[in-house]
RNA sequence: GACCCCUUCGUCUAGUGGUUAGGACACCAGCCUUUCACGCUGGUAACACGGGUUCGAGCCCCGUAGGGGUCGCCA
């Protein structure tokens, strides 16, 4: 299930693969655009999902294109956890992931094209003018814009063999806009904007003019991102204009906050699609719960992946950031468990297990877990729950009791156990046989059958909370359940 | 600070000028019951505030407040 890693193909990406030119472009064609950070944060798993959903439900295409071109920061281990966390959400896309770091040569050309057409220009600006320039600006109130001079200054001025920077001439009157698909008209004015950076220094692309190059070049069609871009996107546009490309249309959603409204960050615990893996929540509730946050159609909750194409565009996604709701996730989860294929989640739960010391293994044990699963799925919001509410099942004898359960054990109880015991040694073990033969026996003695059934379940499963009685029985077999029976009747 | 965006129950949302403002989670009560869950029934609970426009505003306009985002030769 794990994705391969395909590496990063030197000088030969997928765009050749795909000549623009003699293939028109499906309808849509959406991406995710994660950099590798080293973790899938769970906003980015929404938008992916929605990138996802929004292709596959307008029969188009969902690409990944992996933003590595912060080098140090890039390693295989964290593009392996962005692959892994998608292919665990069951997101697949449709091509091999394209690495921003093999693009660079064009990134390159499309500036020099810029500069050439005088859509852009050389800066020589030195770091401490740079600083200079914008404690100006922020004196003279005009926030953090700053001007270069080199946008009009002769280039024979230059210092000789002194590093340029390539900055994007951008328009000074006017504004831009931006028809999103989400927010409406934004605008704003062109004098609020600087000259965007094309090319450091050194050489290499910035991120803004990268993912211009790598959207146009990719023909995407719709870009599905976070909120925190917004305010980029004017600048991205100009580069739009200025190479005379359409752009995609926009679509930004907004951020995820933690409950308390806050930008989510490590103090609101789980950020990354990993540690919800690892809590125990299933990839189709996560992905349930992710797309009813932010996203919405009439009183759909519960969705199925199928439902979610069926239903998805981006009319439903709301304008404000919402918050994460543990409760509401432990819901959606404990659904798509009870659900869930008994095997698969047999499964999960025994390799959970498995990393206990001192529980009973093989066959067996898997035995007990199957037998017991429908009615285990019933009471568990995770998949932890519903191994530790499993784990009772295969402990060795003496069995640890909860408080509660040994108060249930008094003199008298095990003297009822006792007898009980003698009455289950002849039953067939079945849920009806037992449940038939627990009920008759209460009534011979005139007591109810709760009286009995709470020191049974003690005696067997070492607490007062478990399912059906009888179908603990039934799980635990004849011989082991008589052995608890015994071995707490005795003790 | 400048610019941009946002604002319906605690939370996620439905609602696009006339609704008893609907649903879901959570919470509370009851039913079911051998415990715990599930399930079922019922309940508490919202249009941030102030001005307009209109016969009529949660829906349109303008402010205010609050929240968020962006202002890097990071992505």
């Amino acid at each position: 299930m794990a994705a391969t890693l395909p590496a990063a193909p030197p000088g030969v990406t997928m765009l050749e693969a795909r000549p623009m030119s003699d293939t028109p472009p499906p309808r849509v064609r959406t991406r995710f655009a994660p950099s590798p950070t080293g973790m899938l944060h769970i906003g980015g798993a929404r938008t992916a999902l929605f990138n996802y959903l929004f292709a596959r439900h307008h029969g188009g295409e969902f690409l990944l294109r992996i933003e590595d071109t912060d080098r140090e920061r890039s390693t295989e281990a964290a593009i392996r956890v962005i692959l892994d966390g998608l292919a665990w959400l069951g997101l697949e896309t449709d091509a091999p992931p394209l690495f921003q770091s093999s693009r660079h040569a064009r990134h390159v050309e499309v500036a020099q094209r810029m500069l050439a057409a005088g859509h852009a220009y050389r800066c020589y600006l030195t770091p401490a003018e740079l600083a200079e320039l914008r404690e100006k600006a922020k004196a003279a109130g005009r926030g953090m814009r700053i001007d270069s001079p080199w946008r009009d200054r002769d280039p024979a001025e230059a210092p000789a063999g002194a590093p340029f920077a390539i900055r994007l001439r951008a328009p000074r009157e006017g504004q831009t806009v931006v028809e999103d698909l989400v927010q409406g008209t934004v605008r704003v004015a062109n004098a609020e904007l600087d000259d965007m950076i094309l090319l450091r220094s050194d050489g290499t692309p910035t991120y803004l003019h990268a993912v211009v190059v790598d959207d146009h070049d990719m023909g995407i069609t719709h870009v599905i991102r976070g909120d925190d871009h917004l305010t980029n996107t004017f600048r991205q546009v100009q580069v739009y204009d200025a190479m005379g490309w359409q752009a995609p249309r926009f679509a930004h959603v907004p951020l995820i906050h933690g409950p308390d409204g806050a930008k989510l960050s490590k103090r609101h615990g789980a950020q990354s699609v990993t540690e919800f893996r690892d809590m125990g929540y299933l990839p189709e509730a996560l992905c349930n719960y992710l797309l009813r946050l932010g996203w919405g159609h009439g009183d759909a909750e519960i969705l199925s992946r199928e439902q979610a194409v069926d239903l998805f565009d981006i009319d439903g996604v709301g304008r404000a950031p919402s918050r994460l709701d543990p409760a509401k996730l432990a819901f959606i989860n404990a659904h798509w468990l009870r659900v869930a294929d008994d095997g698969r989640i047999a499964g999960e739960v025994l390799a959970l297990l498995g990393r206990h010391e001192g529980l009973l293994g093989g066959a067996e044990a898997e035995r007990r877990v199957r037998a017991l699963l429908g009615a285990l799925k019933e009471r568990a919001k995770t998949l932890l729950d519903l191994a530790d509410a499993a784990a009772f099942l295969l402990r060795p004898l003496p069995l640890p009791m909860t408080p509660k359960a040994e108060a249930l054990l008094t003199a008298g109880n095990r003297a009822v156990l006792r007898e009980l015991a003698a009455t289950l040694a002849g039953v067939a073990f079945t849920p009806e046989a037992l449940d038939a033969a627990l009920r008759e026996w209460c009534a011979a003695r005139e007591m109810k059958l709760g009286a009995v059934a709470q020191p049974l379940r003690a005696a067997l499963t070492g607490s007062t909370a478990s399912p059906g009685i009888e179908a603990v029985l039934v799980a635990l077999g004849r011989e082991e359940s008589l052995r608890r029976i015994a071995a707490t009747a005795q003790g």
